[in-house]
This record gives C-alpha cells, structure tokens and sequence, in this order.
DNA sequence: CGCGCGCTCGGG
DNA sequence: CCGAGCGCGCGA
C-alpha cells in the first residue's frame, strides 16, 4: 500500500481533540479516531494519559488524516452531548482569546460553556404534565373537585402535575383513575425571574433619539459611543436598534454592569421582545443558567442579557452588540484570562460584521478620546426626557463643618434639607462608599491600628455584629476590649460607614423608614433588586447605600441626594481615581429629580475647590475630559501610555521573592531590548502586601505604543513555579 | 541491595 | 493535570 495514503484509508475520521484540561502542559492538539459522525465543537470523552478512565475534551476540527502512528491513534469514546456546545465563533474566537492572552487554549474554550456543564452536575429538568382526555361529561355531578379539575385544564389545555396537586389535591388521582387525564414527562425551561414582564410596547422615540439611532445605524464605523446624560432615554434608542437587528434576522448581545442592574433591564427586554430574551449572569441558579443557555444556543431565545460573561452568548448570526455604561470597572475579568469585555465585543463584531454600541452618560476618558478622534462614530442624547433639569449641586465644606463643632457626618445645610425632603413627604438617597460602622479602630494611647490576621490591611468595625471584618479576606474577629498592643481601653472609632450613618439617622429622624443598601444588606441572589423595589415602592424614606445606589434605577420620588464623602476616591494612588469620582457623583446626582419636583444633591467634601468635583457639580463632562486628558498628557498615562502590571504573590514568602526575581530577569531582558518603548520600569512590593495569606510583589511597567506586550505576556507564561502565582494586568482598574 | 520520594516526561 | 519511570539517598 503507497504509505501516502494509508493514514486517510485506514483511519476514516479523525478529530483534532483539546482536553480540558486548563495547563500549559496538555495546550495541544491530540488527533483521535471517531468511528461515529462528529462535528467540530462537540464535547467528547477521551482515553488520556495513563488513566483507564477517560477525559472530557473538545473537538474543535474533523479531518480526514492523522500523521500520528496508528498504533498510537486512540478512539473517542463517545458524545458527552449529542449537539456541538461550541458554535464555530466560540471556536475561532477562542483562539484568539488564547493567543492574546497566553492562556491555554482549555481555558478560553470553558469561557463558552456554562461552568456547571463541565462537572456534569447540570442537565435538563423534566416535569410532568397532565392534559385532559375523553369526556368530561362522565364525572360525576357530586365530584365537584373533579369537575373543577376538568374545567381548569380545559381552558389551559396542560398544566404541571404538582402544581395541579396543589390547587386540586386528591382530585388529580380520581381524574386519572377515571382515564380522563394524560400524564406526559415534558422537558420544563426553568425560568429565572417568573417571566416576569410588563405589558410595554415601542415607545415613540424623541427627535434626539431618533437622529441618534440614525447615526450609528448608517455609520460605517464598527463601534459608536451613545452619549447620553443620566435620565436621557438611551435604552430606547437600544431597543431600537435590537428591534431593526431582530427585524433582520439577526441576534443581538446586551450587556449592562451589574447583576442588580439586570432584572430592571430585563422587564423593559421582555415586555417589547417577550421571550426572545434570555439572561446570562452568575445570580442564577445552574439550572436557570443551563436552561437560558440552551435557549439561545437553539435559537429559541435572541437577545442575550447579562453581565461580562454574556458576551460569550452561543447566539449565532449576531446583529447587535450593546455594552450600557460602558465606563463601569465590572467588565474587566478578574480571574485568568483577564480579559477586557469590550475587546471580546470587538471581535464578535468583527466576526458577525455587526455593529458595537457603547453607551454611558460618563464616558471613560480612553473611550471618549476614541470617539472624538473619529474612531468611534459619536452619538449624543444631550437633553433628559422632557427637557427636566438636572439636579442642583450645592458642594459644601467639610472642613468649615468641622471648625464650626460639627463632628457628625452630615453637614448644616444636609440636614435642613433632609427635614425638608421627608416633612414634604419625598425620599432621600444618601450616598457613601464604604460600608461598616467606622472605617477602622485605633488605639488613642498607642496608635495602634488593628489590622487582619491574613492581610495587610486595617480591620472595619461592623455595629451589627459587634465585630471587626477584613475587607479584602472577609475573615471575622471579636471586637478586643483593650488595645492588643498596649493594653489600653482607649479604642476610638475612626471614620464613617454605612451602618454609622443610619444610626445617626436613626437618632436625628427616629420617625424616617430607613434602608441600607450594600454588601453587607444584599446577600442572595435577588437582594439588590429586593431593596430596591421596597424603597421604589415608597416602604422607606432614606436609602442609605455604597456605591450600588448610584446605578440607573428610577425612584421618581427622590428629590434628594446626599453624598457624603465626594474626596473618598479621589487620592486613590490610581490614575483613574478622577474618572471613577466624576462618574460617582455625576451618577449619584443623577438618581434625583426624574418626575416633577425639581431635584437637589449635596456634595459634601474637604476639597472643595477640586476641580474634578467642580466639574461634577456642574455635570460639565466636556470641561473634566479636557482637564484630565491635559493632565493624562502631561503626565504620559493612559490613553498616551499603557500601564502594566506583572503581580506576583504566593503564600510563602521566600518562594515567591524567587518568582519575582526571575520574572524580573525575563522582562528586564525585554526592557533592555526595547528601552525606548517604556517610560517606566520597576519591581517593588505591591501597595497591600499581603492579602488572604498571599504575599503581593509586582513588576511596574509603564509602555507606550508599540511596546512589548506580547513578550511581557510570553515571560509571565513561561514562568513555572508551582506555589506562586503571576499574572499580566493591562491598564488595572485597582492598582492596591 | 531495595524501596521511597521527588523530579521529569508524555499523553494522540 | 496525572500517572509512570527513573535516579538518588538512606537504612540494614
């Protein structure tokens, strides 16, 4: 036989595998033979390694020859589902996600799939259903439950056994005895939110939204940024432009922050495209996640709604992608591979040769630069609804309050109009990032600040509890009655949290309903929307909150806002710290004032003449992008550079310094090779040294265009120490 | 000399 | 990632 064609006749089809397993070691192909029909995408069990068990894998290319040995070719050993989970994009998009980022190819491919299908725990519900069969005349006249029963079905046509029970109990059994009823397992969609949906249609859209739809719709420009001040209707110019890309055929992925923001989104989704919609994000359960995922792989479902991870959406034929408030920190992944939401965005677009819009009423400076310069196509919405002014700012110093005696957190003029606000019977949302009682515990004889057993950083002091938290680690202490240092009794309480704030309320207002809204109050899956629904639904007068009280939620009744500590972020040693302040406070101010009654904020702070918080007041976001990007210019930081960070941290600290000195040598051999592309380079310990028991080094880099990038991802790749951690981080939101 | 453990290698 | 194979160190 001419060897050229033995491989092809002997082996019939081969599939390029990929096991999942996420290690550099496996990040290869291994060609298998399959002697069943097998497309590319498809899930497989595979003999690997030395086990006798098998490995799941998946297939991402049929052909029809192997240079491997044939003595070496193992088998398939079968389907784990009898569908492709991955769609070609998934394929072809995960390549690309593994190759920028230097991850194994496994681990991009997962991003695709919902998590709980790989560990097998997850799979399709059935229920049982009865529908009515043969006459119903023969029921007995006295068997009125029956009767009911009978009745009931016949005008729903079939409904969930247990559900029949419940409402007809023993009725359920009789009727089947008699052979009036058909029981039939039926696949059942579990359903997050109840499907819940208004009854809502198109709204007729302003001539300011109307012109914007026009203009991203005819760009030839693959991305457009829809800027929008708070309140100006942006959302309808989304379902808009969703409704012309469902009109086409087409699919569309929509993406908003936060899991709290989703099931608002979701209502308005559903009440226009009812269940076309389906939503993606980590507060569902893995059944709902399974079930919605399906949905959409099937094309029942053709609009995906979620946070980051619902860009990788198994939609084909996509339309439409939208990213909401797309300055919002949430869309950068923390864990391996860190990728940037927008960047994947872009390369689903590119793929389907659909549009990407951005939208925010506080464009991150980068985003707004691009569009200004014309990469991006720039649509504004410059007016709120009804022309409705913004809420009036009034900032007000801090410093003043305090040389004047007044230690607590509100100032004079809050105050007069906190009294004014509830005695005229609105609502009030008071604004401060940082939850627990007191910001820390220190001692006043010794100075001693108390400080996390695991982390390098100081305790918060939670009221309800009676205990001091870690921020970082969650770990939980007993508040000490003497100082552990030096035995004093002398403990002060330092700074302002959420909790102190509505205990002062409580003493100022003892009659005001009062909520509070932050990590420590929405545990569960549904607890930001649960708050928010009480204080929409007028059960509270104040709603004190972190900085999930500044996200898009309407509360017509909110003709105040106070926010109490503007400076907070301000001195972040973060490049980004005036962006995230401007964006705070603009959104915070944002949530007053949307019905009649004419809203107000109160900015209080010990800077007064900031110029970024002065430009907040005056909601002048044209005056603070030029101010920052002059100073982002002067000061070479992004977008004229790009900052990256190599972390390294591990448990034990000697191994760890190991790490960093060698990953240090490798970039210091990429930085002697192209000097002139960093404006700075540098190893130190990272700003918290020490979080969860990890000791945290990093490697600084500041680079300019052109700069290595992807050397720097090569070394950090190609650094093996098994007890120590490193990754790359572009441009990171949180340089602690 | 024999075996236990740690390192390296290969997996189709 | 996980098991196999192998080298080297140590105890009798």
């Amino acid at each position: 036989m001419p060897p050229q064609t033995r491989g092809a006749f002997l082996m019939g089809m081969i599939a390029e595998v990929i096991v999942d397993i996420a290690h550099s070691d496996v990040d290869k192909i291994f060609d298998y033979a399959c002697d069943f029909e097998i497309a590319a995408g498809t899930r497989v069990a595979v003999p690997f390694g030395f086990g006798k068990g098998t490995t799941t894998g998946f297939v991402i290319r049929v052909k029809s020859s192997t240079d491997i040995a044939p003595e070496k070719l193992k088998k398939i050993s079968r389907a784990e589902e009898d569908y492709p989970a991955l769609t070609a994009e998934s394929l072809s998009l995960a390549r690309k996600i593994s190759a920028r980022y230097r991850v194994p190819l496994a681990l991009s491919l997962r991003l695709f799939l919902p998590a709980e299908m790989r560990t097998g725990k997850v799979g399709e519900a059935y229920k049982e259903y009865a529908r009515l069969a043969g006459d119903p005349a023969e029921i007995p006249a006295r068997a009125r439950a029956q009767r009911a029963l009978a009745d009931h079905l016949a005008e729903r046509g079939e409904e969930e056994v247990t559900a029949l029970r419940k409402q007809f109990g023993a009725a359920v059994n009789a009727l089947q005895e008699r052979g009036l009823l058909v029981l039939e397992k039926k696949r059942k969609m579990r359903d997050p939110y109840g499907g819940a949906a208004g009854k809502g249609q198109a709204h007729a859209l302003t001539p300011a939204q109307r012109e914007a739809v026009r203009r991203i719709s005819k760009t030839d420009k693959t991305v457009s940024l829809l800027f929008g001040v708070t309140g100006s209707g942006k959302t309808e110019v989304y379902l808009d432009l969703i409704a012309a890309a469902l009109e086409r055929g087409k699919t569309a992925l929509f993406l908003v922050p936060e899991i709290s923001l989703t099931p608002q989104m979701l209502f308005r989704l559903r009440s226009r495209f009812q269940s076309a919609v389906a939503i993606l994000h980590s507060g569902l359960s893995a059944g709902e996640r399974f079930d919605e995922w399906q949905r959409l792989r099937t094309g029942e479902a053709r609009i995906a709604v979620g946070a980051r991870s619902a860009v990788f959406a198994p939609v084909e034929n996509v339309g439409l992608i939208v990213i909401d408030e797309e300055h919002d920190g949430s869309y950068s992944s923390e864990s391996s591979p860190r990728y940037n939401t927008f960047d994947i965005a872009l390369l689903r677009a590119k793929y389907n040769g659909c549009k990407l819009v951005l939208g925010s009423a506080t464009p991150a400076v980068e985003t707004y630069r691009r569009a200004k310069e014309g990469e991006f196509e720039l649509a504004t919405l410059p007016e709120r609804i009804n022309a409705r002014p913004m809420p009036e700012v009034r900032i007000v110093d801090m410093r003043r309050e305090v040389r004047r005696g007044n230690p607590s957190p509100f100032s004079a003029l809050l105050k007069e109009k906190l009294e004014a606000c509830l005695s005229g019977g609105n609502q009030a949302i008071l604004f401060l990032n940082r939850r627990g009682y007191s910001q820390t515990v220190i001692c006043r004889d010794c100075g001693n600040v108390l400080k996390c057993e695991h982390c390098d950083v100081a305790l918060t002091y939670h009221s309800e509890e009676d205990r001091l938290k870690c921020h970082y680690c969650g770990a939980c202490y007993r508040m000490p009655k003497a100082c552990p240092a030096c035995g004093s009794t002398h403990i002060r309480y330092v700074g302002t949290g959420t909790q102190r704030v509505v205990s002062e309320l409580k003493t100022l207002y003892p009659e005001a309903r009062i909520l509070r809204m932050d990590v420590d109050t929405t545990g569960g899956k549904e607890g930001h929307y649960k708050i928010l629904k009480q204080f929409a639904s007028r059960q509270a007068d104040i709603l004190v909150g972190t900085q999930m009280v500044a996200k898009g939620h309407d509360f017509p009744a909110v003709t105040l806002v106070g926010i109490l500590d503007a400076d907070m972020g301000l001195y972040f040693p973060d490049y980004r710290s005036g962006e995230r302040t401007f964006q705070l406070v603009t959104q915070v101010a944002g949530r007053c004032g949307r019905a009649e009654d004419k809203g107000e904020a109160v900015l209080q702070t010990y800077s007064p003449e900031n110029a970024i918080l002065r430009f907040a007041a005056q909601y002048d976001y044209e005056g603070f992008y030029e101010h920052e990007i002059a100073m982002r210019a002067a000061t070479m930081f992004p977008p004229f550079a790009k900052i990256v960070r190599v972390m390294v941290t591990g448990e034990d600290e000697r191994e760890t310094l190991d790490a960093l000195k060698e990953i240090y040598g490798a970039l210091t051999q990429i930085y002697n090779a192209d000097a002139d592309k960093f404006l700075f380079f540098n190893r130190m310990h990272a700003p918290v040294k020490r979080i969860q028991n990890k000791f945290r080094y990093q490697v600084l880099m500041r680079l300019l265009e052109g700069g290595p990038l992807k050397e720097i991802y090569g070394a950090v790749a190609a650094l093996k120490h098994k007890n120590v951690l490193c990754y790359v981080e572009e441009n990171p939101s949180n340089l602690s």
